[in-house]
DNA sequence: TACTTATTGAAAATGATTTTCAATTTCAAA
DNA sequence: TTTGAAATTGAAAATCATTTTCAATAAGTA
């Protein structure tokens, strides 16, 4: 997958390729930490002066719509956006620089059998997200 | 914990007993689903008319600062309360009629551990949260 | 190339939250 | 008790993020 592919999905589906597009796919594609629409709006204007805050919004509602991007939930907020995870991952989120990486491999089957039976909830879906230090920030 | 124990913590922090406090932390804590700012409003404003919202957002404020009220992160929204969990609790919600469950005992350990060690990542906290269907709502 | 229609950015509107402020209330000290 | 300083109040205004409106422009098909 690059910005390319993304810019294709959104054509493929009816969307039409613009200036103001491209921007704010590169940019949200190169990110390696989440961006609020605002953050977008600042760095993808690099690209395309032109730019204006509603098109950010609006893109983002579409690469949402098309689970190529996620909203990414922290403390201090929850409408910053990151590239959406492929398949079956979680979020790692860091503490300093804001970095996200993605891990998989949980395995809460065992935890869910049990919680399900000790609280009688049908458990259909579960969020889990680490917080800490990358490498870089240790 | 009552609501009577909110009360009390509030004034040991510092902080006056006034009829829209007592309004607002009886409301939140009788609530079985996390409630909004406005919902808290809506319904406080049962217990004393003349309640500001001003005065929701202010209280609400001050209970998360003392812990004994937390946010709850929904893919709906982000601006819910709920009383806080006690010790190391996750949240279970439903995804019909939104009460909030709480339940201990995960043991990530051994996830955390292998995570690290593939990612480099120092890992301090962890967000866990599942969704599903309570009992009546099944 | 022409033309239909999606998309644009600016401006206005909205909705949630925060700030301001004068009036009121709490509660500690007299 | 009463008093009075300081915290708290609700209403209104201000702010901030997001959404809607709209006339002009640009994309991409015919």
């Amino acid at each position: 997958m690059t910005a390319d592919a993304w810019l294709a999905q959104l054509q493929e589906n009816g969307y039409r390729l613009t200036a103001a597009r491209r921007a704010v796919v590169e940019t949200v594609w190169q990110a390696t930490r989440a961006l609020t629409p605002l953050e977008v709006f600042d760095l993808a204007r690099k690209k395309y002066r032109a730019l204006g805050l509603v098109s950010v919004y609006r893109t983002l509602e579409k690469l949402e719509e098309l689970h190529l991007i996620q909203r990414v939930h922290q403390p201090q907020g929850c409408q910053a956006f990151i590239a959406a995870s492929r398949g079956h991952e979680h979020l790692l989120l860091c503490q300093n620089c804001g970095r996200v990486s993605f891990f998989e491999g949980d395995d809460l089957d065992a935890l869910i059998k049990t919680i399900s039976k000790k609280t009688g909830y049908q458990i259909r879906e579960h969020w889990l997200q680490f917080f800490g230090l990358c490498q870089s920030c240790q």
